[in-house]
DNA sequence: AGCCAGTTGCAAACGGTTTGCAACTGGGTG
DNA sequence: CACCCAGTTGCAAACCGTTTGCAACTGGCT
């Protein structure tokens, strides 16, 4: 069975130089600012999607506004180089996206501790574009993700 | 290619008797109020996931509080008699499911107008399973939804 | 060096959801 | 059938994640 996913995503979680990551930014005619380094430094060296809370949380403190980095994620999304996942809490939670890459990806969390495990798999492309087509819709994409216990927490 | 759910859901939309419904209630010894009929008189005659804020909408005004459709939809989650969704725009939806259903299904909502089209298809039983064995995770359930531009909003 | 669009911190506003509390009531009991 | 109380309700305030208005500030161009 097919199950690979139509969208390039690259499951390397090698960090993104900050020189690429500024110079991505300075492309686009945003300014390279301290809070903005910070978060973007913060998100490197983060293999897992982190809410604003979170990134505030290792922000050494004073640094920068909460404000700034929900102002920040939103521009950063804008300009695709993060992406948006929603674990069903209600907070947000941003990766970061290498370039070409469009992010498209899974997560397994734990139910108990919150453990969060990257996924290979997707929603096999061929039963999304039945679902598209019997239904008339174009431009179809989902967000998908999986709820279990994690080893740890099973003991 | 098997893509049928292990979760039990029929997708009948016929509607449950109210009387069905309120037996189901005072089995769990919960009282059968009048905002609590009235709420499930609204759910039981809409196909589609609704928010608080409709449901509430749709009351004849004064029949009841928000805070109490909030209370009451956190007890009827509780017994398993509605299912919660979640369309990513930050309002929980509320459905009714069929004795003896788990209410697992999915759902094709348009990005543009909201329309909501009811799925049958599920993630594959299979690569669920290989994906919790390969995690040592148990348990494992998902959360999908699918996104695009319905029929009309296209021209 | 100077300028200005873009950025920041702060505090207030916001929208969905929850909660404390006092008044009320469904439905079992005597 | 009247009584009683756990469960329920309305109201208002609290909560929490997120957004926004505004005045002060600054990166990076000229």
């Amino acid at each position: 069975m097919k199950t690979s996913c139509q969208h390039r995503h690259r499951h390397s979680h090698k960090k993104q130089e900050l020189a690429a990551l500024t110079s991505r930014l300075r492309r686009e005619a945003r300014k390279i600012t301290g809070p903005r380094a910070a978060i973007l430094e913060i998100l490197r060296h983060h293999p897992h999607p982190l809410t604003n809370k979170e990134i505030f949380a290792q922000l050494p403190k004073g640094e920068c506004d909460l404000a700034t980095i929900y102002r920040a994620m939103q521009m950063l999304e804008k300009l695709g180089m993060v992406k948006r996942f929603d674990f069903g809490d209600g907070a947000a939670r941003f990766e970061l996206v290498g370039e070409g890459d469009d992010g498209h990806h899974h997560h397994l969390v734990c139910t108990r501790c919150a453990e969060v495990v990257e996924i290979a798999e997707c929603f096999p492309e061929e039963i999304e574009r039945r679902i598209a087509n019997t239904n008339g819709f174009t431009g179809v994409t989902h967000r998908l993700e999986f709820f279990g216990l994690c080893p740890e927490c099973q003991k």
